[in-house]
DNA sequence: TTGAAAGCGATACCAT
DNA sequence: ATGGTATCGCTTTCAA
């Protein structure tokens, strides 16, 4: 690959014009500078990112850090800070791992060691302390997905526990007072938020509690429709089921449309996330909205420095994000014929 | 962000003996050693990554070229080459854009530019010629999902037409002889090979041709829908239908249901991808597996020169994938009763 | 075992 | 308007 040199060589001037006409710099004559660009098209010369980031000091690079792309809601969310660096003439470099501690901090490392000055993070496994001495260290470093007092300003995160709550107000609203629960104990705590708020708003309004909560292992199909299965075996009296998220609440539906239970006419399913697989379920599921998607840009614009008013709000809780009621076809009014 | 010399200065040593410890170099005393580590701990220190790609000429990158990660199937290709990017101590960079033709040739000068030395791309609008132009310049890039016979042995794609051919056996085994199609005009032509492979199969097999082929625009659940609307207002009989892609079938059983019709019992749907929503419809989606994850697991090893024995066979067309039949519920045989 | 120095490919300041 | 050159942070001979 051509080098400047070669350009400057080829073309009978110094290098320092040769870089003048690459960066459309100011004077530089119009026979020199179409001279320069017809050696540099005949050689094929693209400019070494690599060196200019080590005089420029900047990356032109937007880091982000999630456990893999095989989830389409990290799928969404690198989508998300993708689009922001496209707008921004910079690329999006990815940093994956498990979910541990050690695979997160080389992570972030790897970005470090790249001097990427913009970094998404989503990290479960770091401790707070580690995380607010990298954000102290990288000015460019958010978290997404997450809420640490001390670096709040920095922070993107959806509240979990008022999506319980609005799920809840939400079945009451149709009518329905015999509420169970789906719940999975995930490698997070996402669940157990959305729960406590569910659960809170419920002993609020006046139901004292749930008739029935399962907690199934895999977040997923499966975990569904095993959850549904022993909700079913308890022989528990319920007219609607908030889940934990789409997929095991989809799983639910189905197991339990399998036994003779029609949903929504039966029971109410309440899912969470609003994924894609969501609008492609018979009945439509009736879910939160987590515009991760949003989220994301927001993040990046904010990794970015793009953000400049900041409220006294956001300095002392973040940047939270209220998930939204979609209603579709899996809830409905209690039908009190039954 | 701390350099080679502060901790050479801190330590008291010079940068390469620095320079040495970092790469775990030979010839290094333990006392040094330990000290420069301590430094180098005390200091925070992270090699710059951009220097040195610029003076080993690597970058530990592996580049991948697609629109966005919006689309599922383009999150699962750029996260086989992912996991392979990991395995090898590299990182993904990200170059997306539109599906244009100056999109995708600015996608792959920007990851010559970080002088990624092996690259994945999946381009529909650049031409033969200039593919080849770039596949010839640059050793590791790889071309997926799309044959060019010029650069055979650098191409990793599925035979679409073959897949056709797979469902149309398969719908014939079950015994239906009223076979329907629905299709789209996408922006590619994997829509026209899979039905030209259908169509074939069905006239080698005597059924002289299909009874309605209905194309929409959209290959989405909605233009599923859609083209099913059509496809019963035009009353044509059927007992089976091809559907372009997973998406768009669900949205035909959807409408079959809707309009009374059972799906696998009075109709059987295929489709095709095997993308996530087919596991989780119901009736579960029978499809054509597009093992695109696999697929970028293997160009991206192909691209980083890992893979040695080539056929003579691959030399000729490439490394061609084929569809697999994934039965599940959506297909039964035909019940003649009726 | 360690250090000095050349050089990777650019940018940007200082001359001319 | 153009050129010379120091410099970015690191690797890698070549000497000592």
């Amino acid at each position: 690959m051509s080098t400047i040199k070669d350009v400057a060589r080829e073309a009978g001037v110094s290098i320092a014009t040769v870089s003048r006409v690459v960066n459309n710099g100011p004077k530089v004559g119009e026979k020199t500078k179409a001279r320069v660009l017809s050696i540099m098209a005949e050689l094929g010369y693209r400019p070494n990112e690599n060196a200019r980031a080590l005089v420029t000091q900047k990356s032109k690079t937007l880091g982000v850090v999630i456990p893999d792309l095989s989830d389409p809601f990290f799928a969404s969310l690198a989508n998300g800070v993708d689009k922001v660096a496209r707008q921004n003439n910079m690329q999006l470099l990815l940093s994956t791992g498990l979910i541990t501690e050690e695979s997160e901090r080389q992570a972030i490392r790897l970005l470090l060691e790249r001097r990427c000055e913009s970094i998404v993070v989503h990290s479960k496994k770091l401790s707070d302390e580690e995380i607010i001495e990298f954000a102290n260290k990288v000015p460019g470093l958010v978290l997404i997905d997450r809420f640490i007092q001390k670096i709040a300003d920095r922070c993107i995160w959806l509240d979990n526990e008022e999506g319980g709550k609005i799920a809840a107000r939400h079945l009451m609203s149709l009518g329905h007072q015999q509420l169970a629960c789906i719940s999975s104990k995930y490698q997070i705590d996402d669940p157990a938020l959305r729960f406590k708020g569910f659960k809170n708003e419920l002993t609020e309004s006046g139901l004292s509690l749930l008739n029935q909560h399962i907690v199934e292992d895999e977040p997923n199909l499966q975990g569904g429709e095993m959850a549904t299965q022993k909700l079913l075996a308890s022989d528990t009296k319920f007219d609607a089921i908030f889940v934990y998220n789409d997929a095991m609440a989809i799983g639910a539906i189905s197991t339990l449309e399998d036994n003779g239970y029609r949903v929504p006419l039966d029971v109410s399913v309440i899912g969470f996330d609003d994924v894609l697989l969501s609008r492609y379920s018979r009945p439509k599921l009736t879910t939160l909205h987590y515009p991760i998607e949003e989220m994301a840009e927001f993040a990046a614009q904010l990794a970015l420095g793009n953000i400049k008013d900041v409220t006294a709000q956001q300095i002392s809780s973040g940047y939270k994000y209220i998930p939204r009621l979609v209603k579709r076809e899996s809830t409905s009014l209690h039908s009190f014929s039954k």
